[in-house]
DNA sequence: TTCTTTCTTCGCAAGACCTGCAGATTAGCA
DNA sequence: TGCTAATCTGCAGGTCTTGCGAAGAAAGAA
């Protein structure tokens, strides 16, 4: 997404006012790496402004990503994240701590896809689920400990939520 | 997923027990193509068999993912649709009713990923959003009336929800 | 600078989706 | 048949998101 300045005469230039609300955002969004979720970025917006309303956190969103300068991506983890990286590219998914990065990859626009019959395909998204490095070292370290392979249990519904949530914004 | 009589003795073998309501929920499932949501399944249930619980349409549906049987999928409609085809497979998801179609993939096993450094990819799931052949005919047409071209507006947030979600069961 | 118009913000209510809980019911084994 | 554990149902509650309306503020005009 573009900086902030820019961001700025873009509004205005669609007829949107700028608050000083909207400039704190785009300020926390611009090169954001962290995907963040609404509610996580209104809580750092919190800090930095205490009393905006999530209301607003979510409209602005909105509306940036309606102008083209973010992307909603949902990673099936219930909140929908926000990227300001708009480039062609997808994302990594850890299961363990919900933590969401960026990759690109390479031919993704040519993948051979059997039996299109009539569909065409605007736009792809891969997301690759697996673990992340401190993840993976983790469960390395607490598979020595060899948890029992358990069957079929009713209260093991595969949730969306991830054990470990990491909200945390740089 | 396997036939209802399969579901069956699997369900029994792992002590769990077949009441009506799953032996109606594994026939209404079994080569099922539509992707259904919960509660789309639940209304054709529901046809079948009045006073069925949604509740216990999501625990069925639940335990039979966690056996494997079925894959839930999430399209970025809001609810979670389950799909009884456990190949390998990925989607074709149409933007404007909200359709969703198994679509093979050859190679997306071997996609060329960059910078995956450390991050260990366990599945991979592919989403082709676009526009299936009777949402296409209907766009070419309604398009020849010239619809114009917007700016930025309010109330034009990119809503989760599809115009016209096809909820139809087969 | 002040006025005026229009857009925004905020707070709350409500909607969609999903899950936890508890009492009543029932499958399935002995 | 009788028993026990699993299941069903209905409801309450949680999370995420959006609609609405009154109060407030941005930005151009006078």
């Amino acid at each position: 997404m573009k900086a902030p300045a820019e961001l700025t005469a873009k509004f205005r230039a669609s007829g949107l006012k700028v608050t000083p609300q909207r400039q704190l955002l785009f300020r926390l969004m611009h090169e954001n790496k962290s995907h963040p979720t609404a509610d996580s970025l209104f809580s750092v917006a919190s800090v930095h402004m205490p009393g905006i309303s999530l209301r607003t956190v979510y409209q602005t969103l909105t509306d940036l990503s309606s102008m083209g300068e973010l992307r909603l991506i949902d990673v099936g983890s219930g909140a929908t994240r926000f990227d300001p990286n708009i480039d062609d590219h997808h994302h990594l998914v850890c299961q363990s701590c919900g933590d969401v990065r960026d990759v690109y990859v390479s031919g993704s626009g040519q993948l051979d896809v059997n039996e299109l019959d009539g569909f065409s395909v605007d736009t792809t998204t891969i997301l690759f689920h697996g673990l992340c490095t401190p993840c993976r070292a983790t469960q390395e370290v607490s598979s020595t400990v060899a948890e029992p392979l358990v069957g079929i249990s009713k209260s093991n519904t595969s949730s969306k939520n991830t054990t470990n949530p990491k909200e945390r914004m740089s």
